[in-house]
RNA sequence: GGGGAGUUUCCCGAGCGGUCAAAGGGGUCAGACUGUAAAUCUGAUGGCUCUGCCUUCGCAGGUUCGAAUCCUGCACUCCCCA
Protein backbone atom coordinates (compact mmCIF):
# COMPACT_ATOMS: atom_id res chain seq x y z
CA UNK A 1 0.00 0.00 0.00
CA UNK A 2 3.03 2.40 0.13
CA UNK A 3 3.44 2.27 -2.86
CA UNK A 4 -0.01 4.12 -3.65
CA UNK A 5 1.54 7.44 -2.76
CA UNK A 6 1.86 8.57 -6.68
CA UNK A 7 -1.29 7.11 -7.63
CA UNK A 8 -2.72 9.13 -4.68
CA UNK A 9 -1.49 12.22 -5.64
CA UNK A 10 -2.05 11.84 -9.53
CA UNK A 11 -5.87 11.07 -8.61
CA UNK A 12 -6.16 14.00 -6.32
CA UNK A 13 -4.77 16.35 -9.10
CA UNK A 14 -1.42 17.13 -7.06
CA UNK A 15 1.16 16.31 -10.13
CA UNK A 16 2.42 18.48 -12.18
CA UNK A 17 5.60 17.56 -13.45
CA UNK A 18 7.33 14.01 -12.03
CA UNK A 19 10.51 12.40 -12.48
CA UNK A 20 10.62 9.01 -14.03
CA UNK A 21 7.64 7.85 -12.17
CA UNK A 22 8.48 4.12 -12.73
CA UNK A 23 11.56 4.04 -10.79
CA UNK A 24 10.20 6.64 -8.06
CA UNK A 25 7.03 4.09 -7.67
CA UNK A 26 9.59 1.32 -7.39
CA UNK A 27 11.43 3.42 -4.36
CA UNK A 28 8.24 4.05 -2.88
CA UNK A 29 7.13 0.63 -2.53
CA UNK A 30 8.96 -0.21 0.72
CA UNK A 31 7.50 1.61 3.89
CA UNK A 32 9.18 4.42 5.89
CA UNK A 33 10.77 6.46 2.89
CA UNK A 34 11.63 9.91 3.88
CA UNK A 35 10.36 12.40 1.19
CA UNK A 36 10.73 16.05 1.50
CA UNK A 37 9.23 19.47 0.93
CA UNK A 38 11.08 22.92 1.70
CA UNK A 39 9.56 25.85 3.30
CA UNK A 40 12.02 29.12 3.52
CA UNK A 41 10.81 31.27 6.37
CA UNK A 42 9.92 34.30 4.80
CA UNK A 43 7.56 35.69 7.32
CA UNK A 44 6.93 34.63 11.39
CA UNK A 45 4.25 31.95 9.78
CA UNK A 46 3.28 29.95 7.05
CA UNK A 47 0.04 31.56 4.44
CA UNK A 48 -2.63 29.29 2.55
CA UNK A 49 -0.61 28.49 0.07
CA UNK A 50 1.91 26.73 2.32
CA UNK A 51 -0.77 24.17 2.39
CA UNK A 52 -0.45 22.15 -0.50
CA UNK A 53 2.86 21.02 0.57
CA UNK A 54 1.64 20.44 3.91
CA UNK A 55 -0.84 18.43 3.27
CA UNK A 56 1.21 16.76 0.52
CA UNK A 57 3.91 15.86 3.42
CA UNK A 58 0.85 14.68 5.29
CA UNK A 59 -0.20 12.06 2.71
CA UNK A 60 3.16 11.13 2.86
CA UNK A 61 2.95 10.05 6.05
CA UNK A 62 -0.19 8.69 5.62
CA UNK A 63 1.02 6.41 3.25
CA UNK A 64 3.47 4.73 5.76
CA UNK A 65 6.73 7.02 4.71
CA UNK A 66 7.99 9.51 7.23
CA UNK A 67 7.71 12.94 6.18
CA UNK A 68 10.57 16.12 6.40
CA UNK A 69 10.27 19.30 6.04
CA UNK A 70 12.88 21.61 5.80
CA UNK A 71 12.71 24.99 7.25
CA UNK A 72 15.29 27.25 5.36
CA UNK A 73 17.26 28.73 7.90
CA UNK A 74 19.78 28.87 5.48
CA UNK A 75 18.18 29.51 2.49
CA UNK A 76 15.92 32.07 4.01
CA UNK A 77 19.10 34.27 3.99
CA UNK A 78 19.38 34.47 0.38
CA UNK A 79 16.44 34.61 -1.13
CA UNK A 80 14.54 32.10 -3.56
CA UNK A 81 14.20 33.87 -7.02
CA UNK A 82 11.85 31.31 -8.22
CA UNK A 83 8.12 32.79 -9.06
CA UNK A 84 9.81 36.58 -8.20
CA UNK A 85 9.96 38.96 -10.71
CA UNK A 86 12.49 40.73 -8.27
CA UNK A 87 14.81 41.21 -6.09
CA UNK A 88 13.98 40.23 -2.52
CA UNK A 89 15.15 42.18 0.25
CA UNK A 90 16.99 40.22 2.71
CA UNK A 91 15.68 39.45 6.11
CA UNK A 92 17.89 40.11 9.34
CA UNK A 93 19.46 37.55 11.00
CA UNK A 94 17.36 38.15 14.01
CA UNK A 95 14.10 37.96 12.12
CA UNK A 96 15.02 34.95 10.00
CA UNK A 97 15.86 32.59 13.40
CA UNK A 98 12.48 33.76 15.01
CA UNK A 99 10.74 33.00 12.04
CA UNK A 100 12.78 29.62 11.73
CA UNK A 101 11.43 29.01 15.54
CA UNK A 102 8.10 30.20 14.41
CA UNK A 103 7.39 28.09 11.18
CA UNK A 104 8.71 24.98 12.90
CA UNK A 105 6.35 25.04 15.68
CA UNK A 106 3.71 25.35 13.20
CA UNK A 107 4.97 22.55 10.73
CA UNK A 108 5.08 20.56 13.77
CA UNK A 109 1.50 21.41 14.88
CA UNK A 110 0.01 20.58 11.71
CA UNK A 111 2.02 17.16 10.79
CA UNK A 112 2.07 15.97 14.37
CA UNK A 113 -1.79 14.59 13.52
CA UNK A 114 -0.82 12.77 10.13
CA UNK A 115 0.60 9.91 12.71
CA UNK A 116 3.90 8.68 12.16
CA UNK A 117 7.55 9.48 12.73
CA UNK A 118 8.02 13.25 10.98
CA UNK A 119 11.02 15.06 10.53
CA UNK A 120 11.82 18.77 10.97
CA UNK A 121 15.41 19.52 10.20
CA UNK A 122 16.74 23.31 9.22
CA UNK A 123 19.53 23.54 6.69
CA UNK A 124 20.83 26.59 8.55
CA UNK A 125 21.83 23.59 10.70
CA UNK A 126 24.48 21.90 8.46
CA UNK A 127 25.13 25.21 5.88
CA UNK A 128 26.72 27.56 9.13
CA UNK A 129 29.72 25.43 9.31
CA UNK A 130 29.98 25.34 5.40
CA UNK A 131 32.99 28.07 4.56
CA UNK A 132 32.54 29.62 0.65
CA UNK A 133 35.73 28.49 -0.52
CA UNK A 134 34.22 24.76 0.26
CA UNK A 135 31.23 25.22 -1.25
CA UNK A 136 32.48 26.54 -4.80
CA UNK A 137 34.93 23.70 -4.56
CA UNK A 138 32.47 21.10 -3.25
CA UNK A 139 29.02 21.77 -4.83
CA UNK A 140 29.39 24.66 -7.16
CA UNK A 141 32.28 22.58 -9.15
CA UNK A 142 29.81 20.24 -10.35
CA UNK A 143 27.09 22.36 -11.21
CA UNK A 144 27.23 23.83 -15.22
CA UNK A 145 26.66 27.27 -15.66
CA UNK A 146 24.56 26.19 -18.90
CA UNK A 147 22.51 24.38 -16.72
CA UNK A 148 22.04 27.22 -14.10
CA UNK A 149 21.19 29.81 -16.79
CA UNK A 150 18.78 27.48 -18.58
CA UNK A 151 15.97 27.41 -15.36
CA UNK A 152 13.36 29.11 -16.29
CA UNK A 153 13.41 31.61 -12.48
CA UNK A 154 17.04 32.54 -13.73
CA UNK A 155 15.72 33.01 -17.34
CA UNK A 156 13.11 35.11 -16.76
CA UNK A 157 14.75 37.25 -14.40
CA UNK A 158 17.49 37.90 -16.71
CA UNK A 159 14.85 39.33 -19.09
CA UNK A 160 13.80 41.82 -17.08
CA UNK A 161 15.11 45.47 -16.31
CA UNK A 162 16.11 44.79 -12.53
CA UNK A 163 18.32 41.22 -13.75
CA UNK A 164 19.14 38.95 -10.74
CA UNK A 165 22.19 39.32 -8.43
CA UNK A 166 24.40 37.20 -7.78
CA UNK A 167 23.06 36.09 -4.40
CA UNK A 168 20.31 34.98 -5.80
CA UNK A 169 21.16 33.37 -8.69
CA UNK A 170 23.23 30.98 -6.16
CA UNK A 171 19.85 30.04 -4.42
CA UNK A 172 19.47 26.34 -6.67
CA UNK A 173 22.87 25.58 -5.61
CA UNK A 174 22.17 25.67 -1.66
CA UNK A 175 18.65 23.81 -2.26
CA UNK A 176 20.91 21.46 -4.72
CA UNK A 177 23.04 20.62 -2.18
CA UNK A 178 20.25 20.58 0.76
CA UNK A 179 18.56 17.72 -1.09
CA UNK A 180 22.16 15.59 -1.92
CA UNK A 181 22.79 16.40 2.41
CA UNK A 182 18.96 14.60 3.26
CA UNK A 183 19.71 12.07 1.15
CA UNK A 184 23.23 11.52 2.92
CA UNK A 185 21.90 11.92 6.39
CA UNK A 186 18.54 10.66 5.91
CA UNK A 187 18.86 8.14 2.72
CA UNK A 188 15.86 10.97 1.66
CA UNK A 189 15.34 10.50 -2.10
CA UNK A 190 12.42 12.21 -2.87
CA UNK A 191 11.43 16.42 -2.76
CA UNK A 192 8.45 17.32 -3.92
CA UNK A 193 7.24 20.74 -4.09
CA UNK A 194 4.95 23.63 -6.02
CA UNK A 195 5.70 23.20 -10.06
CA UNK A 196 7.95 26.71 -9.33
CA UNK A 197 9.83 24.64 -7.66
CA UNK A 198 10.97 22.10 -10.29
CA UNK A 199 14.32 23.99 -11.28
CA UNK A 200 15.43 23.92 -7.95
CA UNK A 201 14.39 19.78 -7.45
CA UNK A 202 16.01 18.82 -10.78
CA UNK A 203 19.07 21.09 -9.90
CA UNK A 204 19.69 18.58 -6.65
CA UNK A 205 18.48 15.53 -8.55
CA UNK A 206 21.25 16.56 -11.12
CA UNK A 207 23.63 17.01 -8.40
CA UNK A 208 23.04 14.14 -6.74
CA UNK A 209 23.83 12.08 -9.59
CA UNK A 210 26.95 13.66 -10.62
CA UNK A 211 28.08 14.28 -6.53
CA UNK A 212 27.06 10.39 -5.46
CA UNK A 213 26.04 8.88 -8.35
CA UNK A 214 22.72 8.67 -6.70
CA UNK A 215 19.35 8.13 -7.95
CA UNK A 216 17.03 10.92 -6.59
CA UNK A 217 13.36 11.79 -7.41
CA UNK A 218 11.01 14.65 -7.71
CA UNK A 219 7.40 15.97 -7.45
CA UNK A 220 5.86 19.06 -8.64
CA UNK A 221 2.05 19.71 -7.66
CA UNK A 222 0.28 22.66 -9.54
CA UNK A 223 0.37 26.09 -7.68
CA UNK A 224 -2.98 26.89 -6.16
CA UNK A 225 -4.67 29.26 -8.18
CA UNK A 226 -8.22 30.51 -8.90
CA UNK A 227 -10.51 30.83 -11.93
CA UNK A 228 -9.69 33.96 -11.92
CA UNK A 229 -6.17 33.55 -12.59
CA UNK A 230 -4.69 35.43 -9.15
CA UNK A 231 -3.19 33.36 -6.42
CA UNK A 232 -4.74 31.50 -3.69
CA UNK A 233 -4.69 32.63 -0.15
CA UNK A 234 -5.01 36.80 -0.79
CA UNK A 235 -7.66 38.44 0.28
CA UNK A 236 -8.44 42.15 0.05
CA UNK A 237 -7.27 42.55 3.51
CA UNK A 238 -3.76 40.66 3.03
CA UNK A 239 -2.56 37.16 2.63
CA UNK A 240 -4.61 34.40 5.01
CA UNK A 241 -2.27 33.06 6.95
CA UNK A 242 -1.64 30.17 9.30
CA UNK A 243 -1.17 32.23 13.03
CA UNK A 244 -4.52 32.78 14.60
CA UNK A 245 -2.60 35.87 15.54
CA UNK A 246 -2.20 36.82 12.07
CA UNK A 247 -5.25 35.93 10.97
CA UNK A 248 -8.27 34.27 13.24
CA UNK A 249 -9.92 30.87 12.90
CA UNK A 250 -12.69 32.58 11.71
CA UNK A 251 -11.14 34.48 9.06
CA UNK A 252 -9.44 31.39 8.10
CA UNK A 253 -13.30 29.62 7.96
CA UNK A 254 -14.42 32.36 5.78
CA UNK A 255 -11.82 32.39 3.24
CA UNK A 256 -12.90 29.00 2.29
CA UNK A 257 -16.04 29.07 2.92
CA UNK A 258 -16.30 32.25 0.46
CA UNK A 259 -14.83 30.38 -2.38
CA UNK A 260 -16.29 30.21 -5.59
CA UNK A 261 -17.52 26.92 -6.62
CA UNK A 262 -14.96 25.85 -9.42
CA UNK A 263 -11.83 26.77 -6.51
CA UNK A 264 -13.63 25.09 -4.04
CA UNK A 265 -13.93 21.52 -5.84
CA UNK A 266 -10.08 21.83 -6.86
CA UNK A 267 -9.34 22.78 -3.51
CA UNK A 268 -10.85 19.91 -1.84
CA UNK A 269 -9.71 17.38 -4.20
CA UNK A 270 -6.03 19.04 -3.28
CA UNK A 271 -6.05 20.10 0.36
CA UNK A 272 -8.88 18.00 1.85
CA UNK A 273 -8.11 14.74 3.69
CA UNK A 274 -11.44 13.03 2.47
CA UNK A 275 -11.78 9.46 0.76
CA UNK A 276 -11.81 10.17 -2.70
CA UNK A 277 -15.40 8.77 -3.09
CA UNK A 278 -16.98 11.63 -0.68
CA UNK A 279 -14.80 14.11 -2.61
CA UNK A 280 -16.66 12.57 -5.53
CA UNK A 281 -20.02 12.58 -4.01
CA UNK A 282 -19.70 16.71 -3.01
CA UNK A 283 -18.67 17.11 -6.59
CA UNK A 284 -21.80 16.02 -7.66
CA UNK A 285 -24.02 17.68 -4.95
CA UNK A 286 -21.59 20.73 -6.13
CA UNK A 287 -23.08 20.03 -9.91
CA UNK A 288 -26.70 19.93 -8.62
CA UNK A 289 -27.71 21.90 -5.88
CA UNK A 290 -25.05 24.43 -5.92
CA UNK A 291 -26.91 26.54 -3.35
CA UNK A 292 -25.80 24.10 -0.88
CA UNK A 293 -22.50 24.95 -1.15
CA UNK A 294 -21.68 21.88 0.80
CA UNK A 295 -18.32 22.07 -0.50
CA UNK A 296 -17.35 24.84 0.96
CA UNK A 297 -18.76 23.94 3.89
CA UNK A 298 -17.05 20.59 4.13
CA UNK A 299 -13.29 22.44 2.61
CA UNK A 300 -13.95 25.05 5.81
CA UNK A 301 -14.70 22.75 8.29
CA UNK A 302 -11.26 20.22 7.60
CA UNK A 303 -8.60 22.73 6.98
CA UNK A 304 -9.79 24.75 10.00
CA UNK A 305 -9.79 21.89 12.37
CA UNK A 306 -6.46 21.20 10.21
CA UNK A 307 -4.52 24.17 11.08
CA UNK A 308 -6.34 25.31 14.56
CA UNK A 309 -7.65 21.96 15.67
CA UNK A 310 -11.02 21.28 17.26
CA UNK A 311 -11.65 24.22 19.04
CA UNK A 312 -10.47 26.48 16.59
CA UNK A 313 -13.16 25.61 14.88
CA UNK A 314 -15.82 25.46 17.17
CA UNK A 315 -14.40 29.08 18.03
CA UNK A 316 -15.17 30.41 14.16
CA UNK A 317 -18.55 28.50 13.58
CA UNK A 318 -19.42 30.24 16.59
CA UNK A 319 -18.26 33.35 15.34
CA UNK A 320 -19.49 32.92 12.13
CA UNK A 321 -23.17 32.09 13.48
CA UNK A 322 -23.32 35.36 15.18
CA UNK A 323 -21.62 37.53 12.80
CA UNK A 324 -24.33 36.64 10.29
CA UNK A 325 -27.27 37.77 12.13
CA UNK A 326 -27.85 35.56 15.15
CA UNK A 327 -28.77 37.47 17.67
CA UNK A 328 -26.58 38.05 20.94
CA UNK A 329 -28.49 37.41 24.12
CA UNK A 330 -25.92 36.98 26.64
CA UNK A 331 -21.75 36.35 26.23
CA UNK A 332 -19.39 37.32 28.56
CA UNK A 333 -17.20 39.82 27.57
CA UNK A 334 -14.46 36.90 26.53
CA UNK A 335 -16.33 35.34 24.31
CA UNK A 336 -17.28 38.63 22.63
CA UNK A 337 -13.39 40.07 22.28
CA UNK A 338 -13.21 36.68 20.88
CA UNK A 339 -15.37 35.98 18.14
CA UNK A 340 -15.03 40.18 17.36
CA UNK A 341 -11.22 40.07 17.25
CA UNK A 342 -11.34 41.22 13.93
CA UNK A 343 -13.52 44.24 14.89
CA UNK A 344 -12.83 47.65 15.39
CA UNK A 345 -14.01 48.51 18.78
CA UNK A 346 -14.01 51.82 20.94
CA UNK A 347 -14.19 52.67 24.42
CA UNK A 348 -16.51 55.09 26.49
CA UNK A 349 -16.63 56.44 29.17
CA UNK A 350 -19.10 53.95 31.29
CA UNK A 351 -21.09 57.00 32.52
CA UNK A 352 -22.82 57.73 29.09
CA UNK A 353 -24.71 54.95 29.94
CA UNK A 354 -26.58 56.73 32.88
CA UNK A 355 -29.85 58.38 33.08
CA UNK A 356 -31.24 58.93 29.09
CA UNK A 357 -27.83 57.09 28.02
CA UNK A 358 -26.18 57.46 24.19
CA UNK A 359 -27.63 58.37 21.56
CA UNK A 360 -27.00 55.49 18.89
CA UNK A 361 -26.19 57.74 16.46
CA UNK A 362 -23.37 59.01 18.52
CA UNK A 363 -22.18 55.84 18.76
CA UNK A 364 -22.17 54.88 15.37
CA UNK A 365 -20.15 57.64 14.66
CA UNK A 366 -17.80 57.60 17.19
CA UNK A 367 -17.39 53.55 16.42
CA UNK A 368 -16.76 54.42 12.92
CA UNK A 369 -19.36 52.69 11.49
CA UNK A 370 -20.56 55.71 9.95
CA UNK A 371 -18.71 58.89 9.24
CA UNK A 372 -21.17 61.58 10.21
CA UNK A 373 -23.92 62.02 12.30
CA UNK A 374 -26.30 62.21 9.00
CA UNK A 375 -24.99 59.31 7.57
CA UNK A 376 -25.66 57.45 11.05
CA UNK A 377 -29.06 58.71 11.19
CA UNK A 378 -29.31 57.71 7.48
CA UNK A 379 -28.42 54.41 8.09
CA UNK A 380 -30.50 53.35 11.04
CA UNK A 381 -33.77 55.40 9.09
CA UNK A 382 -33.31 53.08 6.60
CA UNK A 383 -33.28 49.78 8.93
CA UNK A 384 -29.27 49.26 8.44
CA UNK A 385 -28.65 49.62 12.02
CA UNK A 386 -28.14 47.16 14.52
CA UNK A 387 -27.62 46.77 18.36
CA UNK A 388 -26.37 43.09 19.44
CA UNK A 389 -27.88 42.20 16.07
CA UNK A 390 -31.40 43.14 16.22
CA UNK A 391 -32.46 46.32 14.48
CA UNK A 392 -33.27 49.08 15.37
CA UNK A 393 -35.07 52.16 13.41
CA UNK A 394 -35.68 55.15 15.66
CA UNK A 395 -32.85 57.19 14.77
CA UNK A 396 -33.65 58.87 18.25
CA UNK A 397 -33.06 55.82 20.09
CA UNK A 398 -30.48 55.76 23.09
CA UNK A 399 -27.95 53.15 24.40
CA UNK A 400 -28.51 52.12 27.95
CA UNK A 401 -26.79 49.74 30.24
CA UNK A 402 -29.46 47.39 29.25
CA UNK A 403 -28.12 46.99 25.97
CA UNK A 404 -25.27 45.58 26.92
CA UNK A 405 -24.12 42.26 25.82
CA UNK A 406 -21.61 41.33 28.21
CA UNK A 407 -20.73 43.09 31.36
CA UNK A 408 -18.68 45.93 29.67
CA UNK A 409 -19.87 45.02 25.63
CA UNK A 410 -22.17 45.65 23.22
CA UNK A 411 -22.02 45.29 19.40
CA UNK A 412 -23.41 47.73 16.72
CA UNK A 413 -23.89 46.15 13.38
CA UNK A 414 -24.45 48.58 10.16
CA UNK A 415 -25.44 46.39 6.65
CA UNK A 416 -24.83 42.93 6.35
CA UNK A 417 -21.59 42.59 8.10
CA UNK A 418 -19.65 45.82 9.50
CA UNK A 419 -19.71 45.63 13.00
CA UNK A 420 -17.68 47.55 16.06
CA UNK A 421 -17.79 46.61 19.60
CA UNK A 422 -18.63 49.42 22.08
CA UNK A 423 -16.83 49.16 25.35
CA UNK A 424 -17.98 50.84 27.86
CA UNK A 425 -15.11 51.46 31.13
C1' G B 1 4.07 86.60 -27.57
C1' G B 2 -1.30 86.58 -29.90
C1' G B 3 -6.28 84.20 -29.92
C1' G B 4 -9.82 80.71 -27.89
C1' A B 5 -11.92 77.02 -24.25
C1' G B 6 -12.22 75.57 -19.37
C1' U B 7 -11.98 75.15 -13.57
C1' U B 8 -19.21 72.53 -10.21
C1' U B 9 -20.50 68.51 -4.52
C1' C B 10 -15.82 61.34 -4.06
C1' C B 11 -15.18 60.92 -9.91
C1' C B 12 -17.33 62.16 -14.78
C1' G B 13 -20.68 65.72 -16.08
C1' A B 14 -25.56 69.27 -16.58
C1' G B 15 -26.66 73.85 -14.63
C1' C B 16 -32.21 79.51 -17.29
C1' G B 17 -29.98 85.70 -11.81
C1' G B 18 -34.39 83.59 -7.74
C1' U B 19 -38.46 77.26 -7.09
C1' C B 20 -30.05 74.97 -6.42
C1' A B 21 -27.36 71.39 -1.52
C1' A B 22 -27.33 71.98 -7.26
C1' A B 23 -30.03 67.26 -13.32
C1' G B 24 -27.83 62.62 -15.09
C1' G B 25 -24.19 58.68 -14.77
C1' G B 26 -20.32 56.16 -11.93
C1' G B 27 -18.80 54.99 -7.19
C1' U B 28 -20.21 54.38 -2.20
C1' C B 29 -23.75 53.21 1.83
C1' A B 30 -28.33 50.99 3.30
C1' G B 31 -32.88 47.82 2.09
C1' A B 32 -35.18 43.64 -0.87
C1' C B 33 -33.89 39.33 -3.47
C1' U B 34 -29.99 35.49 -3.17
C1' G B 35 -25.91 30.40 -2.45
C1' U B 36 -22.17 34.63 3.23
C1' A B 37 -22.00 34.37 -5.02
C1' A B 38 -23.13 37.17 -9.46
C1' A B 39 -26.93 39.86 -11.54
C1' U B 40 -31.23 42.69 -10.50
C1' C B 41 -34.62 46.07 -8.05
C1' U B 42 -35.55 50.18 -4.24
C1' G B 43 -33.84 54.17 -1.29
C1' A B 44 -29.93 57.30 0.29
C1' U B 45 -25.47 59.99 -0.72
C1' G B 46 -22.35 68.38 2.27
C1' G B 47 -22.85 69.32 7.64
C1' C B 48 -25.79 70.11 12.04
C1' U B 49 -28.74 70.90 18.20
C1' C B 50 -32.84 68.27 11.17
C1' U B 51 -40.47 69.72 9.28
C1' G B 52 -35.55 74.16 10.36
C1' C B 53 -30.55 76.12 10.32
C1' C B 54 -25.40 76.50 8.50
C1' U B 55 -21.38 75.95 4.76
C1' U B 56 -20.36 74.59 -0.60
C1' C B 57 -19.88 75.45 -7.18
C1' G B 58 -10.84 77.45 -8.71
C1' C B 59 -9.30 82.22 -5.47
C1' A B 60 -10.33 87.44 -4.16
C1' G B 61 -13.39 91.44 -4.82
C1' G B 62 -17.85 93.82 -7.13
C1' U B 63 -23.07 94.52 -9.30
C1' U B 64 -27.99 93.05 -7.38
C1' C B 65 -33.40 92.67 -2.73
C1' G B 66 -31.07 87.93 -4.39
C1' A B 67 -25.40 84.86 -8.01
C1' A B 68 -22.86 78.31 -9.27
C1' U B 69 -25.11 81.54 -12.93
C1' C B 70 -23.44 88.87 -14.52
C1' C B 71 -18.66 92.19 -14.04
C1' U B 72 -13.20 92.88 -12.56
C1' G B 73 -8.58 90.96 -11.10
C1' C B 74 -5.55 86.59 -9.87
C1' A B 75 -4.14 81.27 -10.19
C1' C B 76 -4.10 76.76 -12.75
C1' U B 77 -5.47 73.42 -17.12
C1' C B 78 -6.31 72.61 -22.32
C1' C B 79 -6.50 73.99 -27.66
C1' C B 80 -5.07 77.01 -32.00
C1' C B 81 -1.61 80.70 -34.28
C1' A B 82 3.60 82.70 -33.92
Amino acid sequence: MASDLLADFTSRGLVQQATDPAALGRWLTEPGRRVYAGFDPTADSLHVGHLVALVLLRRVAAAGHEPVALVGGATGMIGDPSGRSEERNLLSADELASNVAAVERQIRAVLASAGGRVHVVNNGDWMRGVGYLEFLRDVGKHVPLGQMLGKDSVKSRLEREGGISYTEFSYMLLQAWDFVHLSDALDCRVQIGGSDQWGNITAGIELGRRLRGRELHGITCPLLTKADGTKMGKTASGAVWLDPRRTSPYRFYQYWINLEDDDAGRCLHRLAELPLEEIGALDSRRATNPAARDTQKRLAEELTRLVHGEQGLAAARQATEILFGAEIASLDDAALAEIFADVPSHAFARGVLEADGLPLVEALKATGLAASTSAARRTVEQGGAYVNNRRVTDPASRLTARDLAGSTTLVLRSGKKSYALARFV
